[in-house]
RNA sequence: GCCCCCAUGGCGGAAUUGGUAGACGCGGCAGACUCAAAAUCUGUUGCCCGCGAGGGCGUGUUGGUUCGAGUCCGACUGGGGGCACCA
């Protein structure tokens, strides 16, 4: 298309990088402390520095620079800085397949995002940027470990890892594919670690009931974090232990939720990783060779859904608790776990599935002892399901006729009176295993030394910063091989040790950026005290739901852990959190049953998709997330090639609420494109007319306060909307404006000035969502300055309300006229002109009104 | 298996929280401009019956509460998410 054909056109192109600049040179998105405004803290999760953006970055960043215009506009102190989560595993890949250094791999991969990310015009603080590989970042994090150790809240233990002895190194849970290593294929060992661990669990309890007092979190993450943490309510209890075998005077301490039927109890078992298992496996070659078999079960989801219940009788029993001369037999078994509770549990069949299997399999007893409502206790019988609801106990001695919740209390006083056993609340949460056998990650800053044991770095050592001469050419840890690096001498007593060659989790360099930004520059300390105070805490985190539990449970663990070594008084921090849907795409398989890019395929007229390179035919499947694997990806720095930031941030904001998912589609995009287009057109048409030099001279026409009264409405309704993250409904409203202002022709000054007003707010309502496009209309309207720098508008009220109502009015509940009015008519004048309307005496055929409801403003109902 | 969420036109989604269902956008249809196409503009567009005026139906299914239900309650169906032998 040539230009003259097209007299006005938006050259995207050329605006955006201008305004970039522009607010670049003067730096507009700096943030100072000033105590004098109010603050607002906006941050996205910062991103994984993998290469380049992708379509969920840009949904996320779109959706936060959204808030913080919207925010700095209504005169907030915004901080919106942005960072890089830099250490992970896929540096150390590159770096074995493609042989580049992890740093440079990941130091490049920076540079190319965020020139990225600087073309989406967002509006953040760039002198504010961290990355958490970096050693001015991560001395402050083996500080705050240091410090976190002396409190007590780090500590070694031995830990069952997945180990992959090809690689020689340990997976995570997730990293396991059936029974395999995901890179190598290997079938993974379980091996016993000393590993490094941090007390979550010791804030069990507080981060469980913090999360009812945080309003500002949608409910189904506090919800998955409340089920994560898996709080129950039950009672230890010490069997003393008979048999052969056991020590004079030994217990076996269980752990249940159901105190109240001890006295269904059939058996008790203990986990494989027992230590008491172990002790019996010395003599016992048959139980030593049934807990290598359990040590072999897989973890994967199907394996443990099919696995079979098995136990082995071991010479032990137990005295039955609270029937005198009884025993039960203690048997090892596969179910029972060593990390909950305390790895043994009573079986009690008739009121637990499990232990209903168990025993079927085994010919135990089963004892019910708890009677549902209505039943016969004569005639009740268990058969192929367990009980599990409240009932009345009864075959229970001094329980009997008690309710569940009654029998538990009395249960539990009675065995703390007699000393065997106590109530206790029991948390599946476990503690944060934080040891990487990984080269690129946060040293660990401990030292091992053979006279002294486990040394912690002095902190005028720090940082320990990691070797850049490693080799990746044979698996496992370079560091554990490195020549010189993790010989040291001990800080204790001064002989030949070895560094601690582990890592920590990354999860760790995220735990704390947040408060990092507030003062990023700070060498001696993580952050400046002043400055976290005044910013902290965010006030709006925006990030995606596969977070919700990892992450946000860490960073509030954290939190509370700078708390605990007085860092900080806070106890949480994120006060607002947003998270918001994944953006999916169509996905294409070529005949071949491969997979196909969107640019690789063409849409014929009949409807038709076929592979654009031959026309083969192309099987269309479902939106799915944006996956490189299934090739359904679109680039965003393709689309801002091709249509500019601001067309790829409007997309992602219209039509599909922020937190559900968004189908991206080259229609979608093409009518956001268009939307700008028509945009600066209309506007510049309008302008052109000499609207902005227009007074007001008399009254505003009907049609010119409709006009007025659509802008300030549009105002009053953006700002809600962004505020309830509404974005979809603020991108209509703004349709609706630019629809209005079209229709709008003015003839006279007034008609200019109403104009000129509503194009004034205008601008500025977009300019959160486009800013590009608006800072270019804002100069064509004559104002000086830039619109991001302009205060967002204030409606006036006067002009919020209409003055006319329309009363929708219904017969026996269905709509049959409806009624202009003025506002707040009263009821007896609006239920006179409803009973007047023909098509409303037609509906009532002649009866007479029983009854009429008539909401003011609203409704008139009448019955008959 | 347990826990949680969701279901509205051809499509994405609105609906002041119990008061005119379908805002706004996409797509479709008809028209204008054009030699033609693209772009743009105008009109129209929930479904069914009817030439028409008009009428009927309609928020996954089903039952209930209410003057009035997309919205509240019960049951069911379908889809999605979290957890996974947690004693």
């Amino acid at each position: 298309m040539s230009s003259s054909q097209s007299p006005v056109r938006y050259n995207f192109r050329e605006t955006e990088s201008k305004w970039q600049k522009a607010w670049d040179e003067r730096g507009t998105f700096r943030a100072k402390m000033d105590r004098a405004k109010p603050k607002y803290y906006v941050l996205e999760m910062f991103p994984y520095p993998s290469g380049r953006i992708h379509m969920g970055h840009v949904r996320n960043y779109t959706q936060g620079d959204v808030v913080a215009r919207y925010r700095r506009a209504r005169g907030f102190n915004v901080l919106h800085p942005m960072g890089w989560d830099a250490f992970g595993l896929p540096a150390e890949n590159a770096a074995m397949q493609m042989k580049v250094h992890p740093k440079k791999w990941t130091y490049e991969n920076i540079a190319t995002m965020k020139g990225q990310l600087k073309s989406m015009g967002l509006s953040l603080d760039w002198s504010r940027e961290v990355a958490t590989c970096d050693p001015s970042y991560y001395r402050h994090q083996q500080k705050m470990f240091l410090d976190f150790w002396q409190a007590g809240l780090a500590y070694r233990k031995e830990a069952w890892v997945n180990w992959d002895p090809v690689d020689n190194t340990v997976l995570a849970n997730e990293q396991v594919i059936d029974g395999k290593g995901w890179r190598t294929g290997a079938t993974v060992e379980r091996r016993k670690l000393s590993q490094w661990n941090l007390k979550i669990t010791h804030y069990a309890e507080e981060l469980l009931s913090r999360l009812e007092s945080m309003p500002r979190w949608p409910e189904k993450v506090r919800l998955m974090q409340a089920n994560w943490i898996g709080r129950s309510e039950g009672a230890r209890v010490f069997f003393a232990l008979t048999g052969e075998g056991a020590e004079p005077g030994e217990t076996l301490e269980i752990f249940t939720t159901r105190p109240d039927t001890l006295f269904g109890a059939s058996f008790m078992a203990i986990s494989p990783d027992h230590p008491l298992a172990a002790r019996l496996a010395k003599d016992d070659a048959a139980l030593a060779a049934f807990i290598a078999e359990c040590r072999k079960t897989g973890t994967s989801a199907a394996e443990i859904e099919t696995a079979e219940k098995k136990g082995y009788r071991t010479r032990l029993s137990v005295k039955h608790i609270v029937k005198d001369g009884e025993t039960l037999p203690v048997y090892v078994a596969n179910f029972v776990l060593m990390e909950y509770g305390t790895g043994a549990i009573f079986g009690c069949p008739a009121h637990d599935q499990r232990d209903l299997d168990f025993v079927r399999k085994y010919g135990l007893p089963v004892i019910p002892v708890v009677l549902p409502k209505d039943a016969d206790p004569r005639s009740f019988t268990i058969g192929a399901e367990a009980f599990v609801e409240d009932g009345t106990i009864y075959n229970s001695a001094f329980l009997n006729g008690l309710s569940v919740p009654d029998a538990k209390r009395a249960i539990i006083r009675h065995l703390e009176d007699k000393g065997q056993g106590k109530g206790t609340v029991q948390y599946r949460l476990r503690d944060w295993l934080v040891s990487r056998q990984r080269y690129w990650g946060c040293p660990i800053p401990a030292i091992h030394c053979d006279a002294c044991g486990v040394v912690p770095v002095p902190a005028k050592d720090l940082p320990v910063t990691l070797p850049d001469d490693v080799e990746f050419d044979t698996p496992g840890n370079p560091l554990d091989r490195h020549p010189t690096w993790n010989h040291v001498a001990c800080p204790s007593c001064g002989k030949p040790a070895r560094r601690e060659t582990d890592t920590f989790d990354t999860f760790i360099d995220s735990s704390w950026y947040f408060d990092r930004f507030t003062s990023p520059g700070v060498e001696s300390a993580p952050f400046d005290r002043e400055e976290n105070h005044y910013w902290m805490p965010v006030d709006q985190y925006i990030g995606g739901v596969e977070h919700a539990i990892l992450h946000l449970l860490y960073s509030r663990f954290w939190t509370r852990a700078m708390r605990e070594v007085r860092m900080t008084g806070r106890d949480e921090p994120f006060d607002g959190l947003f998270t918001q849907g994944m953006v999916c795409h169509e996905t294409y398989r070529a005949a071949d049953n491969t997979w196909l890019f969107p640019d690789e395929i063409k849409r014929l007229d009949g409807g038709a998709v076929v592979r654009a390179s031959d026309s083969s035919p192309v099987t269309v499947g479902r939106s799915e997330k944006m996956s490189k694997s299934k090739k359904n990806v679109v680039d965003p720095d393709q689309i801002i090639r091709d249509y500019g930031a601001d067309t790829a941030r409007w997309f992602m904001l219209s039509d599909s609420p922020p937190e559900r998912d968004l189908e991206w589609t080259e229609a979608g995009v093409s009518g956001a494109w268009r939307f700008q287009q028509r945009l600066y057109r209309l506007l510049s048409e309008a302008i052109g007319g000499g609207v902005s030099a227009a007074k007001a001279n008399g009254a505003f026409s009907d049609a010119a306060m409709t006009l007025r009264r659509a802008a300030h409405k549009a105002a009053a309704g953006i700002s809600a909307d962004i505020e309830a993250f509404h974005f979809n409904k603020a991108v209509a409203r703004l349709y609706e404006l630019a629809n209005a202002i079209e229709g709008f022709k003015a003839t006279t000054d007034s008609d200019r000035a109403a104009l000129a007003e509503t194009l004034d707010i205008f601008v500025r309502l977009i300019a959160p969502m486009t800013p590009h496009l608006a800072e270019e209309l804002w100069t064509l309207l004559g104002r000086d300055g830039l619109v991001a720098d302009a205060p967002w508008p204030t409606p006036d009220a006067a002009l919020l309300a209409d003055e006319a109502v329309t009363v929708a009015v219904q017969v026996n509940g269905k709509l049959r006229a409806t009624l202009k009015l003025a506002k707040d008519t009263p009821k007896e004048k609006a239920e006179a002109a409803a009973l007047a309307e023909a098509d409303v005496i037609k509906a009532m055929a002649g009866k007479p009104a029983k009854k009429i409801v008539v909401v003011p403003n609203r409704i008139v109902n009448v019955v008959v």
